[in-house]
DNA sequence: AAGTATCG
DNA sequence: CGCT
């Protein structure tokens, strides 16, 4: 008997995660059983900090719309990359972690491998058709020990998860709705990057898709 | 370079 | 498309 539970997990010996390499998983259609609750945790936060095209530290626009929740969230600007505890945009507080996205990160990153992380930001980016994300690193975080979990709602993408230099090859990983990638430990510095989205629509989200992306930061 | 344009 |  195949079992499951409130995070989609398979319980049944033939799982369906995917391992990338030493330290990253994709755990595919793990957030789906919380997708109405992480819906609406998105509606909230982007109607209190709407998604916004930010700049590169060369002063170029991302393709990517972004916003945050939690006690930190990740900026770029012409003076760089950081993790400030308020929008610039308003001077207010980044909205805080809604129940849903905490237990969603904990859950993933437990199931991966990686118990006890707790998530202090929550980078939110939203693409539509033609939008990328060329290859980098995520190492603006204190304690780069600590994993990534990053969760697909909306429309599908193909990401991209390179090695630790940048020329290094890179596999193509489809995701799709409720996907949820975590990698850390030895993949922590692992180049990772989104291919430009074709266009498709999705039920709930129409011409969109949005990455959830947990750090912790601090 | 969390970009883009350009070349082969 | 892959590379610079």
């Amino acid at each position: 008997m195949i079992t499951t539970d409130l995070f989609g997990a398979n319980h049944d010996p033939v799982r369906r995660d995917e391992r990338l390499c030493d330290g990253a998983v994709v755990l595919r259609g793990f957030a789906l059983a919380e997708e109405s609750a992480l819906l609406q945790a998105v509606a909230a936060i982007t109607a209190q900090a709407p998604f916004r095209h930010q700049l590169t530290p060369g002063g170029l626009r991302m393709s990517v719309a972004m916003t945050n929740a939690g006690p930190l969230g990740w900026t770029s600007d012409r003076r760089g990359y950081r993790y400030a505890p308020r929008d610039p945009d308003s001077g207010e507080p980044w909205p805080p972690l809604p129940p849903a996205f905490m237990r969603l990160a904990v859950a993933a990153a437990a199931h991966a491998g990686f118990p006890g992380f707790v998530p202090d930001a929550c980078l939110l980016n939203r693409y539509e058709p033609g939008t990328r994300l060329s290859l980098h690193q995520d190492r603006d975080e204190r304690d780069l020990g600590l994993p990534i979990v990053s969760a697909s709602l909306g429309i599908p993408a193909v990401f991209l998860f390179g090695g630790l230099q940048r020329t290094d090859p890179v596999q193509r990983v489809p995701l799709a709705h409720g996907d949820v990638v975590v990698w850390g430990g030895a993949a922590r510095l692992r180049f990772h990057g989104v291919l430009p989205l074709k266009p498709n629509h999705h039920p709930a989200l129409g011409e969109c898709r949005i990455n959830l992306s947990f750090r912790r930061a601090d």
